[in-house]
DNA sequence: TCAAAATAGTTAAACGTTTAAGCATTTTTC
DNA sequence: GAAAAATGCTTAAACGTTTAACTATTTTGA
């Protein structure tokens, strides 16, 4: 009758002694069948497990991390400016570590920062208050971020990115090769003269792709001496193509293909070149970076470079969760390989 | 010497019983100065203080959930679709939550379900698992999702969105006001053919933004008769104001203003007055909903109406709260003031 | 046949808090 | 001046797990 009652009361909240009742065990034998740990035999399992699906019972995070000394969390850190962007690409990597973390049994606290984040600011909460495991660091960050974070002895992996000071696990794309790709497209499109196009270009990704542009010209014994390259840091990456464009075509006017160090930046091109009629791809060639498949507006669909955002997500958890499970501090770094996607925005000229 | 040796191992990790130790105290006394509890002299407290200041003390997470049976957790909904949307509206509504959960110490767990989401589906983890103290939907989402969530007895509330089954607490905007303001104003410009362009037609936000633009016609005795109004559900915003505008200007040549029911509508209603030689806002004047202050690029800057979006978050946690401390069931409703912002795309033309 | 080993389960301590109840003091009240 | 009330702090139980150490039983091996 009692035990009625308070099935009635707390209807989801069966705990581990409810379920020892229940199975007439002692509730260590509970918790050894719900890890799978000890030696239980398979009646006693069944009738566990029996009475844990009857009572619908859930083992107590609270209780579980209070014994573990873990939090089941992963604290997930980037710029304010990263998460507001236009372009899905950093919420597309945080829905991949979302999804791991799920495997894993993991939840993931997301925390934005200024990008202007200097020594002394406040870093997110949960750092502080000791609430995750470990961390994941999207995108680019300023050092002192890095430099802060490091103090607290949290594993940490960045995705994106790779700080200059100290060596850091990371999971990064293939950039030498993405942009070796790209330009060898257009290259074997028959173009010669072929502009780079570059966000910002302090990030140490772009300076790789621009490497692989350079490396394919070369190769290709095209002129690589940077006549053709653009690079601008002071807007958001559309604002950034769109004005880079626009000097571009005011030096060179015999320019065929340009090669945008990302989608965003693309889009900002494909503007300029809109708005300047020049058609696109028949007049130019343009090929992004990134894969955002962000704005069906854009017109022709962008040929462009594919970043597996998700995986990458997943890869960083994975890496952290190692990380976290054995404290061990190699700085193990993860290149995630990049595939060319042809749309409508290059054409062979030939 | 042990104290010492502890102290280089467990660096930030003093417990509550270390800092009952260094006060000589008990640790009752500790947990009663922490929480402003109970009668404690003037003296004991600032013994306390002192030592959780030298011990660099903060009460474990774990513990104070275990005894309180409370997660401090709570969680965010949103479709996948908002969460990647081009227009940071949702994102900023999810910053807003996760700057007034700081404030009174709650961690906010993302969850992002499918727009489709069916009777049956699996609800976010955290709340099978039990791991928030209360919910926030935001935007709008399927009455299946709705209908789940009610099954477990956890406090919820709505932003941006009303479900049309049951009666929930929520935090919207005037929209009809919104309506009103946007239209008035382009009334107030003179012009007397004003179109409305309307994204999600179904959302009810969308409904009550119509009803606003109906209502200033009706008011300023204009044609209301729904020729000039163009809804579609089909498309992602910024493409469905590119349709609606063509099909608009297929059919009627005169239309001076358009009121776009948000501000991706309106981008694509502009894109489509640019691609098709009508200046904005000599020949055009478009009015937009949201104040998303999306894409630099758009030019001229767009004339809408702003929604707080941080204060909806704001205030949606405070709601939750109240409901978390009380139980409390009842219903209360939110409606967020809004305010016209006139920027450049919209002109006089008396 | 009997010690050793393997098996199957239990006991009890620990994790770090909160808080009701208790116990000395000191202060108030009449 | 003694009972009552207020003050200031402590004791100990509770929250729901995990897990090392232990016990009891069965199996194995020579």
């Amino acid at each position: 009758m009692l035990i009625s009652v308070k099935r009635l009361t707390e209807i989801m909240c069966a705990t581990i002694k409810d379920v020892a009742e229940e199975a007439k065990v002692s509730i260590a034998t509970v918790s050894l069948v719900v890890n799978n740990h000890g030696r239980i035999s398979q009646e006693t399992r069944k009738k566990v497990l029996k009475a844990i699906k009857k009572l619908n019972y859930l083992p107590s995070r609270s209780a579980r991390r209070l014994v573990s000394r873990k939090t089941g969390n992963i604290g997930f850190i980037l710029t304010e400016e990263h998460f507001l962007h236009t372009e899905p690409f950093y919420t597309r990597i945080f829905l991949g570590t979302e999804f791991e973390a799920r495997a894993i049994d993991h939840y993931v606290l997301l925390a934005t920062i200024s990008s202007s984040y200097k020594k002394g600011d406040a870093l997110p909460r949960f750092i502080s208050e000791r609430n995750v495991d470990g961390i994941i660091v999207a995108g680019k960050v300023p050092d002192a971020l890095t430099e802060s974070i490091s103090r607290y002895k949290i594993p940490v992996v960045f995705i994106d990115f790779s700080p200059v000071i100290g060596d850091y696990p990371n999971v990064i794309t293939d950039n030498l090769k993405g942009g070796l790709l790209a330009t060898d497209h257009l290259i074997q499109n028959g173009h010669k003269n072929i502009a780079f196009v570059g966000g910002e270009i302090s990030h140490p990704s772009i300076t790789e792709r621009l490497r692989g542009y350079k490396l394919a010209l070369e190769r290709a014994h095209l002129n690589s001496d940077g006549e053709l390259v653009m690079t601008n840091d002071e807007f958001l990456s559309r604002q950034n193509g769109y004005n880079s464009a626009k000097k571009l075509f005011e030096l060179q006017k015999n320019i065929t293909a340009i090669f945008a160090a990302n989608d965003a930046t693309a889009f900002g091109v494909m503007q300029y070149l809109k708005d300047n009629n020049h058609k696109i791809p028949d007049d130019v060639s343009v090929v992004g970076f990134d894969d955002v498949e962000a704005d069906l507006l854009i017109d022709p669909p962008l040929t462009t470079v594919k970043v597996p955002k998700l995986e990458m997500g997943i890869e960083a958890v994975q890496l952290l969760l190692i990380m976290i499970k054995s404290s061990n501090g190699t700085a193990k770094k993860i290149v995630i390989p990049v595939e060319l996607i042809v749309r409508g925005s290059t054409k062979n000229i030939n």
